[in-house]
DNA sequence: ATAATAACCGAACAGGCGTTCTGTGTCAAG
DNA sequence: CTTGACACAGAACGCCTGTTCGGTTATTAT
Protein backbone atom coordinates (compact mmCIF):
# COMPACT_ATOMS: atom_id res chain seq x y z
CA UNK A 1 0.00 0.00 0.00
CA UNK A 2 1.44 3.29 -0.77
CA UNK A 3 2.03 5.96 1.42
CA UNK A 4 1.84 9.32 1.34
CA UNK A 5 3.56 11.75 3.32
CA UNK A 6 1.46 14.08 5.03
CA UNK A 7 2.68 17.88 3.49
CA UNK A 8 3.86 20.30 6.25
CA UNK A 9 2.13 23.91 6.09
CA UNK A 10 5.55 25.19 6.97
CA UNK A 11 7.97 26.16 4.71
CA UNK A 12 11.56 25.50 4.17
CA UNK A 13 13.77 28.20 4.43
CA UNK A 14 14.50 27.94 1.03
CA UNK A 15 10.80 28.68 -0.02
CA UNK A 16 10.54 31.23 2.18
CA UNK A 17 14.07 32.58 0.36
CA UNK A 18 12.90 32.42 -3.00
CA UNK A 19 9.19 34.21 -2.22
CA UNK A 20 11.43 37.38 -0.50
CA UNK A 21 13.37 37.82 -3.91
CA UNK A 22 10.34 37.31 -5.53
CA UNK A 23 8.80 40.07 -3.42
CA UNK A 24 12.24 42.23 -3.83
CA UNK A 25 12.15 41.55 -7.30
CA UNK A 26 8.87 42.47 -8.39
CA UNK A 27 8.91 45.54 -5.81
CA UNK A 28 11.82 47.02 -8.20
CA UNK A 29 11.67 46.26 -11.17
CA UNK A 30 7.72 45.98 -12.07
CA UNK A 31 8.02 42.19 -13.47
CA UNK A 32 8.39 39.06 -12.17
CA UNK A 33 12.11 37.57 -11.77
CA UNK A 34 12.73 34.92 -14.85
CA UNK A 35 13.68 31.01 -13.52
CA UNK A 36 17.41 31.73 -14.16
CA UNK A 37 17.35 34.95 -12.39
CA UNK A 38 15.52 33.07 -9.29
CA UNK A 39 18.23 30.03 -10.01
CA UNK A 40 21.34 32.31 -9.70
CA UNK A 41 19.74 34.90 -6.78
CA UNK A 42 18.71 31.94 -4.71
CA UNK A 43 21.79 29.43 -5.06
CA UNK A 44 20.06 27.09 -6.52
CA UNK A 45 22.05 24.49 -9.30
CA UNK A 46 19.31 24.14 -11.59
CA UNK A 47 16.43 25.70 -13.45
CA UNK A 48 14.13 22.34 -12.96
CA UNK A 49 14.77 22.71 -9.28
CA UNK A 50 13.40 26.36 -8.97
CA UNK A 51 10.80 24.93 -11.36
CA UNK A 52 9.88 22.64 -8.93
CA UNK A 53 10.12 25.14 -5.91
CA UNK A 54 7.43 27.26 -8.18
CA UNK A 55 4.91 24.78 -8.37
CA UNK A 56 5.13 24.04 -4.92
CA UNK A 57 4.58 27.41 -4.20
CA UNK A 58 1.90 27.74 -6.79
CA UNK A 59 -0.04 24.61 -4.97
CA UNK A 60 0.09 26.54 -2.01
CA UNK A 61 -1.34 29.53 -3.19
CA UNK A 62 1.52 32.28 -3.25
CA UNK A 63 2.22 32.41 -6.93
CA UNK A 64 -0.06 31.72 -9.84
CA UNK A 65 1.84 30.49 -12.93
CA UNK A 66 1.00 31.40 -16.76
CA UNK A 67 2.44 28.36 -18.66
CA UNK A 68 5.36 28.87 -21.24
CA UNK A 69 5.19 32.21 -21.16
CA UNK A 70 8.52 34.56 -19.91
CA UNK A 71 8.33 35.61 -17.01
CA UNK A 72 5.11 34.02 -16.21
CA UNK A 73 4.25 33.97 -12.71
CA UNK A 74 2.63 36.32 -10.84
CA UNK A 75 2.05 37.43 -6.71
CA UNK A 76 -0.69 36.50 -4.50
CA UNK A 77 -1.63 38.16 -1.61
CA UNK A 78 -0.87 35.14 0.66
CA UNK A 79 2.78 35.99 -0.11
CA UNK A 80 2.80 38.90 2.53
CA UNK A 81 1.88 36.27 5.24
CA UNK A 82 5.74 35.55 4.62
CA UNK A 83 7.53 38.63 3.53
CA UNK A 84 5.45 41.19 5.09
CA UNK A 85 4.11 43.97 2.96
CA UNK A 86 6.11 45.14 -0.23
CA UNK A 87 6.04 47.27 -3.04
CA UNK A 88 4.22 50.88 -2.83
CA UNK A 89 1.14 49.76 -1.24
CA UNK A 90 -0.07 48.12 2.04
CA UNK A 91 -3.08 46.95 3.17
CA UNK A 92 -4.32 47.36 6.43
CA UNK A 93 -6.77 46.05 8.18
CA UNK A 94 -10.01 47.71 9.82
CA UNK A 95 -10.41 45.66 13.40
CA UNK A 96 -13.69 47.39 13.64
CA UNK A 97 -15.17 50.28 15.22
CA UNK A 98 -14.06 53.17 17.96
CA UNK A 99 -15.94 55.18 19.83
CA UNK A 100 -15.47 56.38 23.54
CA UNK A 101 -18.32 53.65 24.99
CA UNK A 102 -16.91 50.50 22.36
CA UNK A 103 -13.92 48.69 23.93
CA UNK A 104 -10.63 48.89 22.52
CA UNK A 105 -9.27 45.66 20.81
CA UNK A 106 -6.73 44.12 22.66
CA UNK A 107 -3.44 43.90 21.22
CA UNK A 108 0.44 43.15 21.93
CA UNK A 109 3.09 45.27 20.25
CA UNK A 110 4.80 43.55 17.55
CA UNK A 111 1.83 41.63 17.06
CA UNK A 112 1.35 41.46 12.89
CA UNK A 113 -1.63 41.65 10.60
CA UNK A 114 -2.25 40.46 7.42
CA UNK A 115 -5.79 40.46 5.30
CA UNK A 116 -6.78 39.26 2.14
CA UNK A 117 -9.92 40.57 2.26
CA UNK A 118 -10.06 44.00 0.45
CA UNK A 119 -13.65 45.18 1.98
CA UNK A 120 -12.63 44.98 5.63
CA UNK A 121 -8.80 47.00 4.69
CA UNK A 122 -7.72 50.09 3.74
CA UNK A 123 -4.83 50.32 1.36
CA UNK A 124 -2.00 53.24 2.13
CA UNK A 125 0.42 54.36 0.21
CA UNK A 126 3.78 53.58 1.64
CA UNK A 127 5.30 56.91 0.55
CA UNK A 128 3.06 58.20 3.23
CA UNK A 129 4.05 56.16 6.52
CA UNK A 130 7.79 57.17 7.83
CA UNK A 131 10.65 55.77 5.70
CA UNK A 132 11.58 53.24 8.81
CA UNK A 133 7.73 51.76 9.09
CA UNK A 134 7.37 47.94 7.98
CA UNK A 135 3.81 48.04 7.83
CA UNK A 136 3.26 44.64 9.35
CA UNK A 137 1.48 45.51 12.57
CA UNK A 138 -0.45 48.21 11.65
CA UNK A 139 -4.22 48.16 12.01
CA UNK A 140 -7.16 50.40 11.71
CA UNK A 141 -10.35 51.17 12.99
CA UNK A 142 -13.64 53.26 12.11
CA UNK A 143 -14.76 56.18 13.62
CA UNK A 144 -18.80 55.88 14.53
CA UNK A 145 -20.54 59.13 16.27
CA UNK A 146 -18.93 62.09 17.67
CA UNK A 147 -17.49 60.93 20.43
CA UNK A 148 -13.62 61.53 18.81
CA UNK A 149 -14.36 65.19 17.85
CA UNK A 150 -12.27 66.64 20.76
CA UNK A 151 -9.23 64.51 18.82
CA UNK A 152 -10.39 66.44 15.77
CA UNK A 153 -11.62 63.07 14.39
CA UNK A 154 -14.88 62.95 13.01
CA UNK A 155 -17.92 60.24 12.85
CA UNK A 156 -16.17 57.92 9.52
CA UNK A 157 -12.67 58.61 9.28
CA UNK A 158 -10.03 56.39 9.61
CA UNK A 159 -7.91 56.03 12.38
CA UNK A 160 -4.58 54.21 11.63
CA UNK A 161 -2.40 52.57 14.36
CA UNK A 162 0.11 50.65 15.86
CA UNK A 163 -0.46 48.51 18.81
CA UNK A 164 1.62 50.14 22.12
CA UNK A 165 1.20 49.51 25.61
CA UNK A 166 3.66 52.52 26.74
CA UNK A 167 3.86 56.21 24.51
CA UNK A 168 6.31 59.25 24.09
CA UNK A 169 5.16 62.42 25.29
CA UNK A 170 3.52 64.56 22.68
CA UNK A 171 2.34 60.96 20.45
CA UNK A 172 -1.62 60.19 20.14
CA UNK A 173 -2.70 57.12 21.65
CA UNK A 174 -5.66 54.90 21.87
CA UNK A 175 -6.30 54.89 25.67
CA UNK A 176 -9.28 52.51 27.43
CA UNK A 177 -9.83 54.37 30.64
CA UNK A 178 -11.63 52.03 33.11
CA UNK A 179 -12.64 54.49 35.59
CA UNK A 180 -14.92 55.84 33.26
CA UNK A 181 -15.29 52.89 31.00
CA UNK A 182 -14.75 55.02 27.97
CA UNK A 183 -11.93 54.76 24.74
CA UNK A 184 -10.66 58.26 23.85
CA UNK A 185 -7.66 59.59 21.70
CA UNK A 186 -5.45 62.10 22.93
CA UNK A 187 -2.04 63.05 23.20
CA UNK A 188 -0.44 61.76 25.67
CA UNK A 189 1.96 63.56 28.31
CA UNK A 190 3.92 62.01 31.21
CA UNK A 191 3.49 64.70 34.24
CA UNK A 192 5.50 64.48 37.56
CA UNK A 193 2.20 63.02 39.11
CA UNK A 194 0.26 61.00 36.52
CA UNK A 195 -0.43 61.22 32.67
CA UNK A 196 -2.39 64.27 31.09
CA UNK A 197 -4.56 63.42 27.91
CA UNK A 198 -4.39 66.50 26.13
CA UNK A 199 -7.08 67.20 23.46
CA UNK A 200 -6.41 67.77 19.53
CA UNK A 201 -8.78 70.14 19.91
CA UNK A 202 -7.26 73.55 21.56
CA UNK A 203 -9.79 74.83 22.88
CA UNK A 204 -10.43 71.98 24.78
CA UNK A 205 -9.41 70.81 28.52
CA UNK A 206 -6.78 68.13 29.01
CA UNK A 207 -7.63 64.92 31.31
CA UNK A 208 -5.35 64.29 34.35
CA UNK A 209 -4.85 61.03 35.05
CA UNK A 210 -2.55 60.27 38.71
CA UNK A 211 -0.12 57.95 39.03
CA UNK A 212 -2.05 55.48 41.01
CA UNK A 213 -4.65 55.83 38.63
CA UNK A 214 -5.53 52.56 35.44
CA UNK A 215 -5.01 53.74 32.05
CA UNK A 216 -4.38 51.52 29.41
CA UNK A 217 -2.76 52.66 26.43
CA UNK A 218 -4.00 50.04 23.61
CA UNK A 219 -1.92 52.00 20.40
CA UNK A 220 -0.57 54.43 18.70
CA UNK A 221 -2.16 56.25 16.20
CA UNK A 222 0.00 57.25 13.19
CA UNK A 223 -2.27 58.60 10.47
CA UNK A 224 -5.85 59.53 9.86
CA UNK A 225 -7.81 59.59 7.03
CA UNK A 226 -11.20 61.58 6.32
CA UNK A 227 -12.94 60.22 2.99
CA UNK A 228 -15.70 62.57 1.88
CA UNK A 229 -17.86 60.17 -0.59
CA UNK A 230 -20.28 60.49 1.74
CA UNK A 231 -22.60 63.25 3.04
CA UNK A 232 -22.53 63.39 6.71
CA UNK A 233 -24.40 66.69 7.88
CA UNK B 1 24.35 69.54 -46.10
CA UNK B 2 21.54 67.56 -44.15
CA UNK B 3 18.48 69.08 -43.10
CA UNK B 4 17.64 67.43 -39.34
CA UNK B 5 13.70 68.14 -39.00
CA UNK B 6 12.35 69.38 -35.83
CA UNK B 7 11.32 65.83 -33.96
CA UNK B 8 7.84 67.35 -32.51
CA UNK B 9 6.94 66.79 -28.87
CA UNK B 10 2.72 65.55 -30.14
CA UNK B 11 3.11 62.43 -30.53
CA UNK B 12 1.29 60.41 -33.21
CA UNK B 13 -2.18 58.60 -32.39
CA UNK B 14 0.05 55.37 -32.62
CA UNK B 15 2.19 56.33 -29.82
CA UNK B 16 -0.96 57.17 -27.74
CA UNK B 17 -2.52 53.68 -28.22
CA UNK B 18 0.83 52.03 -27.42
CA UNK B 19 1.47 54.06 -24.27
CA UNK B 20 -2.62 53.04 -23.19
CA UNK B 21 -1.79 49.13 -23.57
CA UNK B 22 1.29 49.27 -22.04
CA UNK B 23 -0.18 50.88 -18.79
CA UNK B 24 -3.33 48.44 -19.19
CA UNK B 25 -1.09 45.37 -19.66
CA UNK B 26 1.07 46.58 -16.65
CA UNK B 27 -1.81 47.77 -13.89
CA UNK B 28 -3.59 44.07 -14.89
CA UNK B 29 -0.73 41.67 -15.23
CA UNK B 30 2.06 43.26 -13.03
CA UNK B 31 4.85 42.78 -16.03
CA UNK B 32 5.18 44.46 -19.22
CA UNK B 33 3.97 42.99 -22.34
CA UNK B 34 5.95 41.25 -24.80
CA UNK B 35 7.03 42.71 -28.34
CA UNK B 36 4.72 40.34 -30.19
CA UNK B 37 1.54 41.23 -27.87
CA UNK B 38 2.15 45.17 -28.40
CA UNK B 39 2.14 43.97 -32.01
CA UNK B 40 -1.22 42.42 -32.11
CA UNK B 41 -3.26 44.08 -29.48
CA UNK B 42 -1.95 47.31 -31.00
CA UNK B 43 -2.34 46.19 -34.66
CA UNK B 44 1.23 46.57 -36.01
CA UNK B 45 1.97 44.20 -38.73
CA UNK B 46 5.34 43.63 -37.49
CA UNK B 47 7.99 43.37 -34.72
CA UNK B 48 10.46 45.23 -36.32
CA UNK B 49 8.11 48.28 -36.65
CA UNK B 50 6.86 47.65 -32.62
CA UNK B 51 11.01 48.11 -32.09
CA UNK B 52 11.22 51.34 -33.60
CA UNK B 53 8.63 52.79 -31.99
CA UNK B 54 9.51 51.64 -28.61
CA UNK B 55 12.45 53.25 -29.29
CA UNK B 56 11.51 56.11 -30.01
CA UNK B 57 9.18 56.25 -27.30
CA UNK B 58 12.24 55.24 -24.87
CA UNK B 59 14.31 58.64 -26.85
CA UNK B 60 11.38 60.79 -25.42
CA UNK B 61 11.89 59.40 -21.95
CA UNK B 62 8.23 57.53 -21.76
CA UNK B 63 9.54 54.09 -21.21
CA UNK B 64 13.44 52.71 -20.26
CA UNK B 65 14.84 49.54 -22.36
CA UNK B 66 16.63 46.62 -21.09
CA UNK B 67 18.51 45.47 -23.54
CA UNK B 68 18.64 41.62 -24.43
CA UNK B 69 15.96 40.90 -21.70
CA UNK B 70 12.67 39.49 -22.19
CA UNK B 71 10.00 41.70 -20.92
CA UNK B 72 12.37 44.48 -20.46
CA UNK B 73 10.76 47.62 -20.52
CA UNK B 74 9.57 49.76 -17.75
CA UNK B 75 7.18 52.50 -17.79
CA UNK B 76 8.27 55.56 -16.43
CA UNK B 77 5.87 58.60 -14.69
CA UNK B 78 6.08 60.52 -17.86
CA UNK B 79 3.50 57.80 -19.54
CA UNK B 80 0.97 59.22 -17.11
CA UNK B 81 1.21 62.42 -19.03
CA UNK B 82 -0.57 61.01 -21.71
CA UNK B 83 -2.33 57.95 -20.38
CA UNK B 84 -3.31 59.98 -16.96
CA UNK B 85 -3.18 58.11 -13.51
CA UNK B 86 -2.93 54.24 -13.85
CA UNK B 87 -2.14 51.43 -11.30
CA UNK B 88 -3.11 51.17 -8.14
CA UNK B 89 -1.50 54.40 -6.91
CA UNK B 90 -2.69 57.82 -8.02
CA UNK B 91 0.44 60.82 -7.37
CA UNK B 92 -1.78 63.81 -6.45
CA UNK B 93 0.71 67.20 -6.82
CA UNK B 94 0.64 69.51 -3.40
CA UNK B 95 0.40 72.37 -5.00
CA UNK B 96 0.99 74.82 -1.75
CA UNK B 97 0.05 75.79 1.64
CA UNK B 98 -3.47 76.82 2.57
CA UNK B 99 -4.95 78.43 5.30
CA UNK B 100 -7.70 81.82 5.90
CA UNK B 101 -5.45 84.07 4.70
CA UNK B 102 -4.15 82.48 2.05
CA UNK B 103 -5.37 83.02 -1.59
CA UNK B 104 -6.68 79.48 -3.33
CA UNK B 105 -5.47 78.25 -6.44
CA UNK B 106 -7.46 79.73 -9.48
CA UNK B 107 -8.10 76.39 -11.06
CA UNK B 108 -10.64 75.40 -13.32
CA UNK B 109 -12.95 71.95 -13.49
CA UNK B 110 -11.36 69.73 -15.55
CA UNK B 111 -7.63 70.67 -15.37
CA UNK B 112 -5.38 67.94 -14.99
CA UNK B 113 -2.53 67.98 -12.90
CA UNK B 114 0.54 65.56 -13.24
CA UNK B 115 4.29 66.18 -11.08
CA UNK B 116 7.24 63.82 -11.59
CA UNK B 117 8.59 65.29 -8.07
CA UNK B 118 7.63 63.03 -5.99
CA UNK B 119 8.78 65.49 -2.81
CA UNK B 120 5.77 68.12 -3.45
CA UNK B 121 2.80 65.24 -4.32
CA UNK B 122 1.13 62.53 -1.78
CA UNK B 123 0.43 59.26 -3.24
CA UNK B 124 -3.06 57.91 -2.85
CA UNK B 125 -4.07 53.79 -2.78
CA UNK B 126 -7.12 54.02 -5.93
CA UNK B 127 -9.21 52.22 -3.40
CA UNK B 128 -9.64 55.08 -1.20
CA UNK B 129 -11.26 56.91 -4.32
CA UNK B 130 -14.74 56.17 -5.19
CA UNK B 131 -14.59 53.83 -8.11
CA UNK B 132 -15.86 56.73 -10.70
CA UNK B 133 -13.17 58.69 -9.67
CA UNK B 134 -10.37 58.82 -11.96
CA UNK B 135 -7.95 60.91 -9.87
CA UNK B 136 -6.89 63.02 -13.32
CA UNK B 137 -7.57 66.50 -11.68
CA UNK B 138 -7.10 66.08 -8.36
CA UNK B 139 -4.91 68.85 -6.33
CA UNK B 140 -3.70 68.66 -2.76
CA UNK B 141 -3.13 71.62 -0.34
CA UNK B 142 -0.91 71.68 2.85
CA UNK B 143 -3.03 72.99 6.30
CA UNK B 144 -0.70 75.95 7.52
CA UNK B 145 -1.82 76.86 11.74
CA UNK B 146 -5.04 76.65 13.40
CA UNK B 147 -7.49 78.57 10.69
CA UNK B 148 -9.20 75.30 9.90
CA UNK B 149 -10.32 74.13 13.24
CA UNK B 150 -13.54 74.65 12.63
CA UNK B 151 -13.75 72.36 9.65
CA UNK B 152 -12.08 69.86 11.79
CA UNK B 153 -9.38 69.51 9.87
CA UNK B 154 -5.77 70.33 11.81
CA UNK B 155 -2.23 72.14 11.05
CA UNK B 156 -0.40 69.84 8.73
CA UNK B 157 -3.39 67.99 7.62
CA UNK B 158 -3.17 67.38 3.56
CA UNK B 159 -6.35 68.20 1.94
CA UNK B 160 -7.07 66.31 -1.50
CA UNK B 161 -9.56 68.66 -3.88
CA UNK B 162 -10.69 68.66 -7.11
CA UNK B 163 -10.95 71.91 -8.75
CA UNK B 164 -14.87 72.94 -8.54
CA UNK B 165 -16.90 76.12 -8.98
CA UNK B 166 -20.32 74.93 -7.66
CA UNK B 167 -21.53 72.55 -5.49
CA UNK B 168 -23.91 70.41 -4.38
CA UNK B 169 -25.70 70.72 -0.94
CA UNK B 170 -23.36 68.69 1.93
CA UNK B 171 -20.18 68.88 0.07
CA UNK B 172 -17.52 70.34 1.48
CA UNK B 173 -15.61 72.98 -0.27
CA UNK B 174 -12.35 75.43 -0.24
CA UNK B 175 -13.80 78.89 -0.33
CA UNK B 176 -12.81 82.14 -0.89
CA UNK B 177 -14.65 85.04 0.58
CA UNK B 178 -13.62 87.99 -0.81
CA UNK B 179 -15.50 90.57 1.93
CA UNK B 180 -12.97 89.03 4.40
CA UNK B 181 -10.43 88.52 2.39
CA UNK B 182 -10.53 84.85 3.70
CA UNK B 183 -10.61 80.95 2.47
CA UNK B 184 -12.12 78.55 4.40
CA UNK B 185 -13.45 74.70 4.29
CA UNK B 186 -16.91 73.98 4.89
CA UNK B 187 -20.01 71.98 4.10
CA UNK B 188 -22.01 74.08 1.78
CA UNK B 189 -25.82 74.10 1.27
CA UNK B 190 -28.10 76.52 -1.11
CA UNK B 191 -30.66 77.99 1.06
CA UNK B 192 -33.71 80.18 -0.01
CA UNK B 193 -32.08 83.52 0.08
CA UNK B 194 -28.23 82.83 -0.14
CA UNK B 195 -25.33 80.61 0.67
CA UNK B 196 -24.70 78.84 4.31
CA UNK B 197 -21.20 77.77 4.43
CA UNK B 198 -21.77 75.18 7.98
CA UNK B 199 -18.68 74.31 9.95
CA UNK B 200 -17.50 70.83 10.52
CA UNK B 201 -17.68 70.93 14.13
CA UNK B 202 -21.35 71.36 15.26
CA UNK B 203 -20.70 73.34 18.13
CA UNK B 204 -19.72 76.20 15.61
CA UNK B 205 -22.38 78.78 14.25
CA UNK B 206 -22.16 78.79 10.14
CA UNK B 207 -21.91 81.47 7.85
CA UNK B 208 -24.58 83.07 5.59
CA UNK B 209 -23.77 84.76 2.79
CA UNK B 210 -26.60 86.50 1.00
CA UNK B 211 -27.53 85.41 -3.11
CA UNK B 212 -25.96 89.50 -3.60
CA UNK B 213 -22.60 88.69 -2.17
CA UNK B 214 -19.78 86.96 -3.90
CA UNK B 215 -18.35 83.05 -2.78
CA UNK B 216 -15.93 81.84 -4.65
CA UNK B 217 -16.08 78.24 -4.43
CA UNK B 218 -12.39 77.03 -5.77
CA UNK B 219 -12.29 73.48 -4.89
CA UNK B 220 -14.28 70.69 -3.29
CA UNK B 221 -12.92 68.54 -0.57
CA UNK B 222 -12.09 64.87 -1.64
CA UNK B 223 -10.47 63.71 1.53
CA UNK B 224 -8.13 64.97 4.52
CA UNK B 225 -5.40 62.89 5.04
CA UNK B 226 -3.13 63.68 8.67
CA UNK B 227 0.37 61.89 9.42
CA UNK B 228 0.99 61.46 12.79
CA UNK B 229 4.74 61.66 12.23
CA UNK B 230 5.85 64.81 13.94
CA UNK B 231 4.53 66.41 17.47
CA UNK B 232 2.76 69.19 17.14
CA UNK B 233 1.71 70.54 20.30
C1' DA C 1 11.19 66.56 -60.11
C1' DT C 2 14.51 65.05 -56.94
C1' DA C 3 16.68 63.89 -52.73
C1' DA C 4 16.64 62.95 -48.00
C1' DT C 5 14.42 61.28 -44.12
C1' DA C 6 10.94 58.87 -41.64
C1' DA C 7 8.00 55.13 -41.25
C1' DC C 8 7.11 50.75 -42.29
C1' DC C 9 7.72 45.60 -43.29
C1' DG C 10 8.62 40.46 -43.73
C1' DA C 11 11.96 37.36 -42.82
C1' DA C 12 15.52 35.57 -40.40
C1' DC C 13 18.47 35.13 -36.68
C1' DA C 14 20.14 34.53 -32.07
C1' DG C 15 19.51 34.40 -27.53
C1' DG C 16 16.34 34.21 -23.49
C1' DC C 17 13.56 31.35 -21.20
C1' DG C 18 10.33 27.62 -19.48
C1' DT C 19 9.70 22.79 -19.52
C1' DT C 20 10.87 18.00 -19.82
C1' DC C 21 13.73 13.97 -19.44
C1' DT C 22 16.37 10.78 -17.13
C1' DG C 23 18.69 10.15 -13.78
C1' DT C 24 20.77 10.23 -8.33
C1' DG C 25 20.47 10.91 -3.37
C1' DT C 26 17.95 11.16 1.01
C1' DC C 27 14.62 9.90 4.22
C1' DA C 28 10.85 7.51 6.38
C1' DA C 29 7.94 3.60 6.80
C1' DG C 30 7.27 -1.22 6.75
C1' DC D 1 16.90 -4.39 3.99
C1' DT D 2 13.44 -2.80 0.75
C1' DT D 3 10.23 0.35 -1.09
C1' DG D 4 8.15 4.64 -2.12
C1' DA D 5 8.07 9.51 -1.93
C1' DC D 6 10.46 13.66 -2.04
C1' DA D 7 14.17 16.64 -3.33
C1' DC D 8 17.59 17.46 -6.30
C1' DA D 9 20.45 17.86 -10.71
C1' DG D 10 22.52 18.38 -15.45
C1' DA D 11 21.38 18.31 -20.01
C1' DA D 12 18.59 19.02 -23.71
C1' DC D 13 14.76 20.66 -26.07
C1' DG D 14 11.47 23.73 -27.99
C1' DC D 15 9.23 27.81 -27.79
C1' DC D 16 9.22 32.69 -26.55
C1' DT D 17 11.18 36.80 -27.42
C1' DG D 18 14.17 40.75 -28.89
C1' DT D 19 17.03 42.38 -32.54
C1' DT D 20 18.85 42.92 -37.09
C1' DC D 21 18.82 42.94 -42.09
C1' DG D 22 17.65 44.42 -46.45
C1' DG D 23 14.42 46.15 -48.37
C1' DT D 24 9.70 49.33 -49.81
C1' DT D 25 6.65 53.22 -49.24
C1' DA D 26 5.36 57.73 -47.69
C1' DT D 27 6.43 62.27 -46.54
C1' DT D 28 8.86 66.47 -46.57
C1' DA D 29 12.07 69.89 -48.15
C1' DT D 30 14.45 71.92 -51.89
Amino acid sequence: MMMVRKRSENLSEKHIRILQFLAEYQAKNNRPPSIREICSEVDISSTSVVNYDLDQLERRGFIIRDGRVSRGLRLTDKIKEVVGAFGDLIRIPVLGPIAAGIPLPDLQPGMTFFTENEANAVDIARSLLPAREKGNDLFALEVKGDSMIDAMINDGDIVVMKPAVDARNGEMVAVWLPENNEATLKYFFKEKDGYRLQPANPTMKPIFIGKNKQVEIKGKVVMVIRKMDTMRM
